[in-house]
DNA sequence: GCGACAG
DNA sequence: ATCTTGTCGC
């Protein structure tokens, strides 16, 4: 049950999944493809699906992979599956999906089978989608493997195409006064690769959106910040907290586990700043 | 050589 | 991703 450190991936490897990312890339679809996505208040949406994985302190092969689905626009959880899953990737900036990415998949068909009327009508990913080195970055390589509509969610900027977080991006950051706010950003190629998102008035950190398939960026945006509770979206905080939660009472003896709930504390916190 | 590096 | 409690503030 446990697993040694992770290699760092051959020259060969990373150029095979380059290749891999560039043949998926070509299926990508940019544009809102659902009714519910051109509504205004998406009238029609029902379910919002939101997948995470979380892993142990010292062990790069064990994780516990998790899709959870919510309703819409209650927020409620319709549906979990957190299971333990084998990684076998490392992880490389620029090529999460292929050490994330096949438990996800598997989640997903899983959920089809056995609860085919609990489907998300969309998903949302923990990290990006074409705002990526590639163009194509988990919530894309998902949502093609799927063919679900997906948004990337990423709590840090992946500098790319120009991009960069210096004083320039940390003062427009703080120009993000009240939650709802946002700035577009734009890659030295002049495209829109993503939106910088601030979700929540107590926390000035802010998200960064980006098309992952299926849906256009102004439509994720305006999905994320209707779903967002706290910082954290409210299906992938969900994914988050059960995924990290089904680890802690799998390393714990049962005994541990009831001594140390964390129940009083935590829970409701999530204020940052 | 130096810095950057989603989760 | 993970290591981590209390604590300051609304």
């Amino acid at each position: 049950m446990s697993g040694r450190a992770a290699k760092p991936p051959p020259a060969a490897t990373l150029r095979r999944w380059e290749r891999e990312q560039a043949q998926l890339k070509a299926n990508v679809v940019e544009e809102d493809t659902e009714e519910w996505q051109k509504d205004s208040s998406f009238a029609g949406l029902e379910r919002v699906g939101g997948v995470d994985l979380s892993y142990i302190k010292g062990d790069d092969t064990s994780a516990c992979a998790s899709l959870v689905v919510l309703s819409y626009p209650a927020l409620e959880v319709l549906y979990e599956d957190c299971r333990m899953v084998a990684v076998s990737a490392p992880y490389v900036a620029g090529f999460l999906a292929f050490r994330e990415v096949p438990f996800l998949v598997e989640a997903v068909q899983r959920l089809q089978q056995e609860e085919p009327k609990l489907k998300p009508q969309v998903l949302l990913v923990d990290g990006n989608g074409l705002l990526h080195p590639r163009g194509f970055g988990v919530a894309c390589h998902l949502g093609v493997l799927t063919d679900l509509p997906c948004i990337g969610v990423a709590k840090n900027l992946l500098q790319v195409d120009g991009l960069v977080r210096n004083e320039l991006h940390r003062e427009q950051i703080r120009s993000l006064q009240r939650e709802g706010d946002t700035f577009p950003l734009i890659g030295t190629s002049g495209r829109v690769l993503g939106m910088v998102l601030r979700s929540y008035n107590n926390s000035s950190k802010p998200l960064y959106i980006s098309v992952g398939h299926r849906v256009c960026l102004e439509t994720a945006v305006r999905l994320v910040k209707s779903c967002c509770r706290y910082r954290i979206p409210e299906p992938i905080r969900q994914a988050d907290i059960r995924s990290r939660e089904y680890i802690r009472t799998q390393l714990c003896s049962p005994l541990e586990v009831i001594s140390s709930e964390p129940e009083s504390r935590k829970e409701e916190a999530e204020l940052d700043d």
